[in-house]
DNA sequence: TCCCAATCTGTAAACGTTTGCATCCCTGGG
DNA sequence: CCCAGGGATGCAAACGTTTACAGATTGGGA
């Protein structure tokens, strides 16, 4: 028995033309009969032929590969991100290459190995790579067509929100609530991870407080991991102030868990005793009944994937900034 | 100016042997004078030399690629395999190729296209897919190695733990302090999808508590999403029997979640009015002090990409069964 | 009737590797 | 001194497509 796949040979064969002729009709290319067509289809669907992949890639120089590159995919936003990437590639038939820079070790090799990656790729998605800290365009390191997710990079089209835009209408709106004392749980900057988001997010902050005439005590920032244990932490300092606050905003919707957790425990009513905000829209937030910006990374992710194939198409980079609404649940209240 | 990279052929010019020999050296196969090897290296080295991978692909037949199919990557289980799995091939020069199945119809899909997935790929992992309900032995779908993850699957290396053992350990733990009315936060049987998963830990369960004589109330065993959501939910089920349970063993630390969320808010001391356990050992669940069954999936994922390569070397398939350890921590405790 | 353009098809040369086979050279044993 | 044998190399044929180019065939308009 013959195991090995039939190849465009078999077919030409068999229907009596030439491969060229067979390669022409499968790929619904121009100046090909229709009688032959049909000739053809019929049996490469007889023989269940489909053609091997690499030798297709070699000869046409396109690889129908898109590269993801995230430090990594066990968090929230970049897994987010991937289903809704995914879902678009799927349809559009590319296969999805990822990298995973976990380490900035990882980092630092993926940027020196890109120009490898990309003879692999058809062009490249980024998701949280801050690529624009180690060189000023996309070209400094990728041949191929580049969208970056939450980053602004030069020659890449990009796909992100207004961070600060987003943390200040947050904090307004504890603001409207009747809130002045509003603590600030801050995500911590990454170790080698230039990332601009915490201080972003600071600034709208402020700028929230800044413009309803309240003062920023510096007290009522604190800074622990981004996640809930972070969180416990963070809000156990913030209610040992003198002068604890009525609310808080959060950097991450892990961030509120944690001090959503650490709150009931020490029996505090939340709203009641305390506001509390988050930002993300993680999936257990509804869950949680916590009110949060929401970041609809999904929808972000299929834009990025629709986005890529567009660039490669050979339209020009653009550059999308995300809504990011407020949605309001049952964490936050008018201070009693 | 060439904006095309060199090939083999520029090197063999520049060095002045064939291409066969300059192959030949760069891949350290035997048969080339190491003077030769060494100014083939050095002319390679010198005009940045990178083998282009789909003809090496094409001509070889290997891919360098291996192919890994889950659900999703956005939830705890596959993410978390994910970071352990890439580390390895990243280390071994594999790239990774993504299959997403988000639904029954994708799951369909893509096994479907199985055999053509396989031209693509040197090996294959699969996480949470139940092929084996489908169909009797890897053969049936695939043409490559296959690992899969979470199922024994004919023809397949398979890693696995035991659900029904770890479980009953669970419940164990529960009893051995003192509990006996235990509750059981049941995650359902998804759709189409045909885990024996939630099967296997209720009997565990039920292992548990006729092992030590006591009675299997159905009152107490409630099910909801798989998700803190669907914990909440259940836990206010079981709060509301006549006699309500001193203890819960949840099928998921995510569940657990929303039981610890819901019990804090109706005013409920863990674990002194009520002790829970989960299972998972989510990257929450230490920082939530939750106990747990710990499911150490980076280290499942290490082990299954080794394993996909170890096939491809043609070693046998192999079965591993993970060990669950206990991890106490600090929602449970001895019955008051 | 002739010509030209448009449509269809085939030939063969890429694409950049890997690899089976032949060849040559050199060394050591008889 | 001859010959066997193995190391080192080269030649050329794969691998299975795509595609430039050249013929061949039509039909319609002048």
């Amino acid at each position: 028995m013959s195991n090995s796949r039939p190849t465009i040979k078999d077919i030409a064969r068999v229907t009596g033309v030439s491969v060229a002729t067979v390669s022409r009709a499968l790929r619904n290319l121009p100046y090909v009969a229709s009688a032959t067509r049909s000739r053809v289809l019929d049996a490469a669907a007889e023989l269940q032929y489909e053609a091997h992949p690499q030798a297709s890639r070699l000869a046409s120089g396109r690889t129908w590969t898109i590269g993801l590159a995230a430090p990594q995919f066990g968090s929230w936003f970049p897994s987010r991100a991937l289903g809704g990437i995914n879902s678009v590639f799927a349809e559009a038939g590319y296969d999805l290459l990822i990298s995973m820079m976990a380490t900035p070790e990882d980092r630092r090799r993926f940027l020196h190995e890109a120009r490898s990656f990309c003879r692999r790729v058809d062009g490249v998605v980024l998701i949280d790579t801050f690529v624009s800290a180690e060189g000023n365009s996309a070209g400094d390191f990728f041949d191929q067509p580049v969208v970056a997710v939450n980053e602004r990079l030069e020659g890449a089209a990009s796909i992100i929100i207004d961070n600060r835009v987003a943390a200040r209408r947050a904090v307004e709106h504890l603001i409207e609530l009747g809130h002045e004392r509003i603590g600030l749980v801050v995500g911590p900057q990454l170790e080698d991870l230039p990332t601009p988001v915490p201080a972003q997010r600071r600034l709208g902050y402020e700028d929230a407080l800044r413009a309803a005439g309240l003062r920023c005590d510096p007290e009522l920032a604190v800074s622990g991991e981004w996640t809930a244990a972070g969180g416990t932490v963070a809000v156990s300092k913030l209610l040992e102030c003198a002068q604890p606050p009525t609310a808080v905003f959060c950097m991450s919707d892990q961030m509120a868990f944690g001090v959503l957790w650490a709150a009931a425990r020490r029996g505090l009513n939340i709203p009641g005793d305390l506001s509390v905000i988050g930002f993300d829209d993680h999936d257990l937030s509804e869950a949680m009944g916590l009110t949060t910006m929401r970041q609809a990374v999904d929808e972000m992710g299929v834009r990025a994937a629709e986005t890529v194939m567009a660039l490669i198409g050979g339209e020009p980079v653009s550059n999308i900034t995300w809504d990011v609404p407020l949605m309001v649940r049952e964490t936050t209240s008018s201070v009693g």
